[in-house]
DNA sequence: ACCTGAACACCGTTCAAGT
DNA sequence: ACCTGAACACCGTTCAAGT
């Protein structure tokens, strides 16, 4: 047995972080494998779904456990922060599949379903566009340096969506949505 | 004078509209103005420029001038809509140029740049994810259902943000952010 | 100024065939 | 089960040359 699916992703997160997004094509990994590419697809039926695999692995790092919302959600961030065009690949991966991986279910759970998906959406378009932009900068392409203060601003918008669920959380539905509807264990998420 | 880059712009958006992002190339577009693919380079430096032409004109439809937020961003959300992938379009075009938009611009007079940005994410990351899973139900592969109420869902959303908004108002900074700082005709947003 | 023709260095995916 | 070899139908971009 000379490959097994785990080393194909393992493969394709060796190049995602040597050489980016862009670079991290089924030749490239195969190449990294020391195989031809049409052996790849023993291992998964297509590029889409390797990348799926790959994003899975970037955000199995995240605590799922005892976090709050906002410790779930930077969480989500640094993990994506830590690979190259992270974002992008758990973005993408993600949107696919509104509404049914496992961070999200866990937020639903917190703050129900509206506010989950409404957190999720923050971060991944949050994180895409630090990322982004400290790749545009590593390369000289910038006027002004706002790079650094992005960190701060992540939070900011973060503070501004929490409020918003501490404030209409008397008003709106339940959390957990409609279907299923286990709720139970949700906390009032305080407004900072 | 054959063509010029306005024509380069109108059929990208017809080649978009009409097959895809996936199957927006340069050939293609190339193709749909009956040039050879190299022609395009005397108009265009490359394709990321093109499809940041086609975000703007994708875009331009929006009225800034006396919306509120909600409006705004509804107003924005149509428009992506309104065109096969548009929502992909814009938001990676956007993404680019964090902060530079008009849109962005215009909804940071209103609630400040935090909220903005806030605002903005939201509903690229929300209309991105409705696209792509109305295209998922064109073509059968969908278990339940739930695509009729993304509307809905991205209403909630914005309410929250919205609330949040409205909440931390008087608590956090000026809107307009930290350079320029003309955040003189600000409204306060109603929760609801 | 606008375009052609030809080339360069790539893609994802399929499929028969090997071991 | 896992892989090779070869092919198919594509990409974005460059560049000399034409008009």
């Amino acid at each position: 047995m000379r490959n097994t699916r785990a080393d194909v992703v393992a493969a394709a997160l060796r190049v995602l972080a040597a050489q980016g997004l862009e670079s991290c094509s089924m030749r490239r990994v195969a190449a990294e494998l020391d195989v031809q590419p049409s052996a790849l697809y023993h291992h998964v039926p297509n590029k889409q779904s390797l990348l799926a695999l790959m994003a899975d692995e970037i955000v199995s790092g995240v605590p799922l456990a005892g976090a709050d919302p906002r410790a779930l959600c930077e969480g989500l961030r640094v993990a994506m922060l830590a690979v190259r065009d992270g974002a992008d690949v758990v973005a993408t991966a993600e949107a696919f599949r509104l509404g049914s991986s496992a961070v999200e279910g866990r937020l639903a759970e917190l703050v129900g379903r509206d506010g989950a998906r409404t957190l999720l959406l923050y971060t991944f378009g949050h994180t895409q566009a630090t990322q982004t932009h400290r790749q545009a900068a590593e390369f000289g392409a910038l006027l002004a340096a706002p790079g650094a203060d992005l960190d701060a601003s992540f939070g900011r918008g973060l503070a501004i969506i929490l409020a918003g669920l501490a404030g209409v959380a008397g008003l709106v539905g339940e959390p957990g949505g409609e279907t299923g509807g286990s709720g139970r264990e949700r906390k009032i998420v305080p407004s900072h």
